[in-house]
DNA sequence: CGCTTTTGTCATAATTTTTTCATATTTTAT
DNA sequence: ATAAAATATGAAAAAATTATGACAAAAGCG
């Protein structure tokens, strides 16, 4: 699970952070609206948590200028105090929660878990192609030969090209989504992990393969005999 | 998708350059009005990113005569620093939007995802000409008979063509666009590549032949039997 | 704290793509 | 028909990209 907290007060940006990232969230922190919108566009994550009081620009400003430009990733608004007329103006520009600073690691969590399930209760917890699935909840990939358990960085990957079989995934996009923009992680890290699933691919005896398109990226197929 | 990058400053050409190539864009960069207009007349190209401020031709007169010229392609304007002014006038003189330097990446692949939207929707992903389809994300040639993945440049020059069937193109025009105009590469390196893609489509049977034009270059045609 | 697992780096090997070069073949002009 | 020019193509060198084993650092865990 991916998310955006966008965030300026350093602090409490930190403690977050460590908060989320401690609850198996990849956190992806910014401090200024500006740059929370220039995310957020991404649709690359799997909620936004969106402070108002921002520098540069308003949290409902970023929040409707989002929505306008079609992103439709679940935004958790953060008020300070009690401000019930921003909380209304939020939910009209089409958040999805609102808390109240300050508020309990608990209260956050669940609702970050509650914003994020509707999405995904239409994504199963099974994804199967060919002879191979993986247990989302799990961390588990098996076939009828046996089951492994992946890390967390094999497993975001195998769950991108199970989600896309037969597409192209740039060596690029995975960075970005599994790593963030901010890594300071090589691009080589990329082949490595490709290494280390197709070898429990072949373990596994699974009539699926990752194959290379050189220059670009990965594409997991089924081995049609 | 094919964009064309029309971006004077060396450094940041090569930059975006490899950020866009790495996200399954075709890149063409450009570094003066005059060749953004020349490539940009085309209408080859999926988007336009567009510098205002470049040699030979401002970026807003490229813009005025493409549209003159009818080429609905979609522009995405670079604008340095806060030039309100320029930004108006652009999205007055058929910009579809502007981005302003400096800008995040992501920002910039939100914004040309958006402008190629509606248009991207219509074409697909697959340029398909007798027997013959090029599957443009995954770099695959195939026909019945099976597949074939092509190298990079293999691809580049057998798409050129497939866009433009029964239409001549140069040899200069491959060097131009696939190898830009500073290459070292001699002549030569697009009769080895036609060569290749030759024996690839003997392979696939397919029932397309590139025909050679002596002292000009090749068209790509069905072959009627 | 010590052990195990996960994550990331690095060096090196393996592979593929790109380019050059030498030589064959075809076309054109005379 | 024949020489000159242009193109075709096989072979191999050069360059670039990817694969993988070994290892170190960091994180998780009882």
């Amino acid at each position: 699970m991916r998310l955006l907290l966008a965030e300026d007060e350093k602090e409490l940006s930190k403690a977050l952070c460590a908060i989320l990232k401690h609850n198996n969230y990849s956190v992806d922190a910014v401090f200024d609206g500006q740059d929370a919108l220039d995310y957020g566009m991404d649709e690359n994550y799997d909620g936004i948590i969106l402070d108002l009081m921002m520098p540069k620009m308003n949290g409902l400003d970023v929040l409707e200028k989002l929505r306008k430009a079609g992103v439709s990733t679940p935004v958790l608004i953060l008020t300070a105090k009690a401000e019930t007329e921003d909380k209304i103006l939020g939910l009209d520009k089409g958040a999805d929660d609102y808390l109240t600073k300050p508020f309990s690691t608990g209260e956050l969590l669940a609702r970050i878990r509650a914003m994020t399930r509707r999405k995904s209760e239409f994504t199963p917890n099974l994804l199967t192609l060919g002879n191979l699935s993986l247990n989302r909840e799990t961390f588990e990939l098996f076939t009828d030969k046996g089951s492994i358990r992946l890390g967390n960085k094999e497993f975001q990957m195998i769950e991108m090209l199970m989600n896309n079989p037969g597409r192209l995934i740039s060596t690029e996009q995975f960075m970005e989504r599994i790593w963030g923009y901010e890594t300071e992680a090589e691009i080589n890290v990329v082949w490595v992990y490709i290494s280390y699933i197709r070898k429990k691919l072949t373990t596994l005896q699974a009539n699926v393969e990752i194959k290379a398109t050189r220059g670009v990226g990965y594409t997991l197929e089924e081995i049609k005999c």
